[in-house]
DNA sequence: TACGATGGACAATGTGGTTGTCGAAACAGT
DNA sequence: ACTGTTTCGACAACCACATTGTCCATCGTA
């Protein structure tokens, strides 16, 4: 053993450990929205929901705001309202736009994914202490550029 | 102002805090690579040649390792053959097999990833020091179930 | 009014994943 | 030595999520 021990993490370690973060609790929050009435439920499409609000958006405009095209906007809007969770309606002002809406159903799960999310935050305060939970959320605030604190997630799941 | 301040962040910033940090990880890591002479090497490739490691493995095993099914698994390992960074060579021991081996330039990819990725390991010490560093490293290590812990990567970033 | 920018639809394509099927090779049990 | 079972790799069909490019209707403005 002629090298000493290494306490430093090697750097590609971090990545790794902050997307096993990541999808655990993504994860945990699927598997909690299919048990409690929404099986259906992608990852991307809680995003897309979340990036929609309460007031509804245009197609472009959801696209701006996930980072993506209003092509690529379009098609996940069109699985939303699909599945229920979301409808298009003419904009009464604008003919060319068409506002996209959650229907109750879609701020239902939009109201569970919030719950559920208090839940896990919880069960890392559980085990991190509130303290330190607290200072990981500082730290990586610290080191997150602005701009990359948008909501787009793409297909990044595997579900 | 009838509500207190409040010093607990929401539970649903907690995710998108670690997929920020490790998109702006990934992100940096590509910007440099391309910069470095490696412009087509996408995230993924990244996952499946770090999985493949010095020795080459069979896809099934690659599968298995990137927790994906042996056909994606070599879907993965075409492309990357496409690129230059992995070729298929026979078994000798078993003509079912064919091992995948990183090629020189795939070797050079994944040695100048490790660089990269502790400079951008320091980037964050420089902006946090280290010793808070390695805590949010210990808090992740603490949360993340051990299983969650795998090399698969999924499609999830956009490039 | 004519022009430019915008919103939404459609098509083609790429990437990364899934099942299912199949033949060839390896292997274990009789 | 023969016979099933498992494994490997290949192929096909399909799905989810993204891209660019094109197109037309509409809106706002010079």
């Amino acid at each position: 053993m002629s090298e000493p021990a290494r306490t430093e993490r090697w750097g590609f370690e971090l990545p790794l450990m902050l997307l096993a973060g990541f999808r655990s609790l993504i994860d945990a929050l699927h598997a909690e929205l299919a048990e409690r009435g929404h099986p259906d439920l992608r990852p991307a499409y809680g995003f897309a929901m979340q990036a929609m609000g309460r007031e509804g958006v245009t197609a472009s405009e959801l696209g701006r705001r996930l980072g993506v095209s209003k092509q690529a906007a379009g098609k996940t809007v069109d699985r939303l309202a699909a599945l229920g969770y979301a409808e298009r309606v003419d904009d009464a002002a604008d003919a060319r736009r068409k506002r996209v809406r959650l229907t109750p159903r879609g701020l239902d799960a939009l109201a569970l994914s919030a719950e559920v999310f208090e839940e896990l935050r919880g069960r890392w305060a559980a085990t991190l202490g509130a303290e330190r939970l607290r200072e990981v959320e500082d730290a990586l605030e610290a080191v997150v550029p602005p701009g990359a604190y948008r909501l787009d997630a793409g297909s990044w799941f595997g579900g």
